[in-house]
DNA sequence: GACAAACACGAGCAATCGCTCGTATTCTCG
DNA sequence: CGAGAATACGAGCGATTGCTCGTGTTTGTC
C-alpha cells in the first residue's frame, strides 16, 4: 500500500515497477537510519537520498516529502509489529494466562523488535511529535492502541468503558516511555531493565483492572 | 547563575544591569511560549526575539544560541520545582508516610507545575532529545533524578544500589512519560488521569520496593 | 558632564533545506 | 522494434535559519 493512498487524484499514481518497489524499501531502510543518527527533526530529505546512494529527485518520485517517508516507515513497522504479536498469540488464549505471562508474552517481543529496529521509536516513543510526525504515525497509534485496548476489554470486562480506556492509554504510555530505557541498556543490563519494565506493567494493570 | 559559567572565559561576561537581568526574564518567558507554540525543534531564535517584542541582535547579547536558551529555562525550572518540592515535604519526614500519601506528596505539586508551565514538558518530557537539548537540561534531569534517588533509597534501603537506581530511573520515566496525559486533560479528566499516574507510580514502587 | 560599559537595533550574510525541472536512461508490452 | 511509461539524475531555485556587525542609545561612575 506504500503511499497509494491518492485523496483527490492529482497525480495518477504510477504504476510501480519491481525496480521501484525495491527502491522504496531502500529509501524507508536508509531512512531508518538516517532518523537514528540524527533524530527525525534535524534528518534531511537530501542526507536520506544520499543514504540511499540516490539522487534527491529519485526520492521525490517516491515520497513528496519527509513525513511521508515517516509515514511508509510507520507502515513497515505496523505491519512487523502486528505480525509478531500474532505469533506470540498463535492458538493462545490471553484469558487462560497468568498477567505475568500475558505481559511477558506482550513485552518481550516488543523489546526484540525495538532492538532489531531503533528507527522505531524515533518515530513511535515521543511525547510530543510536530504535527507532521503524529499524522504520519497516526496508523501506527491506533492500531498499537486498539490491540491494547482489546486485550484490556478482555481481561477486565467489568470496566467502564472509559475507565478502560485511561487503563490502555496509560499502559501504552508505559511501555513507549520504559522501552527506550531497555534498547538502551546492554547486556545483562538490559534483561534486567526490560524485567523492570514488565513489573511496572504488571503492578499497574494489577492495580487498575482490580 | 544564569548563563555565567565560563569554561574558557573568551568573553569577559558584561556585568549585568537591571534592565539587563529584566531583558533575560523576559526572553525566558517568550522562549517558554515559543516552545509551547511551535516544539522546540521548531522554534527559531528570531521567533523568540520577536515574542519578546525585542530585535535578534539583543537577544545574542544574553543567550549565545538556542541551546542556551533552552538551559536558561532549564535552571528556572529546576528551581521552581526544588522549591515547591521542598514544600510539600516541608517539615515532613517521607519515612513516616505511606506510600499512597508519599507518592501523593511528590505527583501533585508535579502537576500543578507542569499545568502552570508548559513549557517544562517541552524540555523534560521527551524521551530522544536532540544533542544539544540534552546538555542544556542535564543539570535539570540531575536534580530530578538525584531527588528521586534519594526518596528511593530512604525508603527502600535494603535495595542494592544499582537496584536502586534502576528502580528510581523507571519510576522517574513513568512521572515523565503519564504527565502530558494528565497535562493534555481537562476537567474532571485531569484529575482522573492524575489519579492513574500516582496509582502506576504507586503500584511499581510497591512491587519494585516490596 | 564625561567616559566606558551595557544595552539595543535590524538589515542582511552565509549556510542550509525542501523540493523542482529539464533531460537522459531503462523497462514493459504490443 | 518502437512507443510510452517508469526510473534516474543533479544543478540549483526560493525560502528560511542562526547569527553577525556596524551603529546608535541608555545607564552607571567619577
Amino acid at each position: 500500500m506504500t503511499s497509494s493512498d491518492e485523496t483527490s487524484a492529482g497525480a495518477p499514481a504510477p504504476r510501480r515497477q519491481a525496480r521501484g518497489q525495491r527502491r522504496i524499501e531502500e529509501i524507508l531502510g536508509a531512512a531508518a537510519q538516517v532518523f537514528v543518527r540524527d533524530g527525525y527533526d534535524a534528518a534531511t530529505t537530501n542526507a536520506v537520498a544520499k543514504e540511499a546512494g540516490i539522487s534527491p529527485g529519485s526520492l521525490y518520485q517516491y515520497f513528496r516529502n519527509k513525513d511521508e517517508i515517516a509515514h511508509g516507515l510507520a507502515e513497515r513497522f505496523a505491519a512487523g509489529l502486528a505480525e509478531l504479536q500474532a505469533a506470540a498469540f498463535d492458538g493462545v488464549d490471553p484469558l487462560s494466562l497468568t498477567l505475568e505471562e500475558l505481559v511477558r508474552r506482550v513485552i518481550d517481543p516488543v523489546v526484540a523488535f525495538n532492538v532489531a529496529h531503533p528507527a522505531f521509536k524515533t518515530l513511535f516513543a515521543r511525547t510530543d511529535p510536530p504535527p507532521g510526525l503524529a499524522e504520519a504515525t497516526a496508523p501506527l497509534d491506533a492500531s498499537i492502541h486498539e490491540r491494547a485496548a482489546r486485550l484490556v476489554a478482555a481481561r477486565a470486562p467489568h470496566l467502564a468503558p472509559d475507565d478502560a480506556q485511561r487503563v490502555s492509554v496509560v499502559a501504552t504510555q508505559i511501555v513507549r516511555a520504559t522501552m527506550p530505557l531497555v534498547v538502551a541498556a546492554s547486556g545483562d543490563e538490559r534483561e534486567r531493565m526490560a524485567a523492570e519494565a514488565r513489573a511496572a506493567l504488571v503492578a499497574y494493570l494489577r492495580a487498575a483492572t482490580g
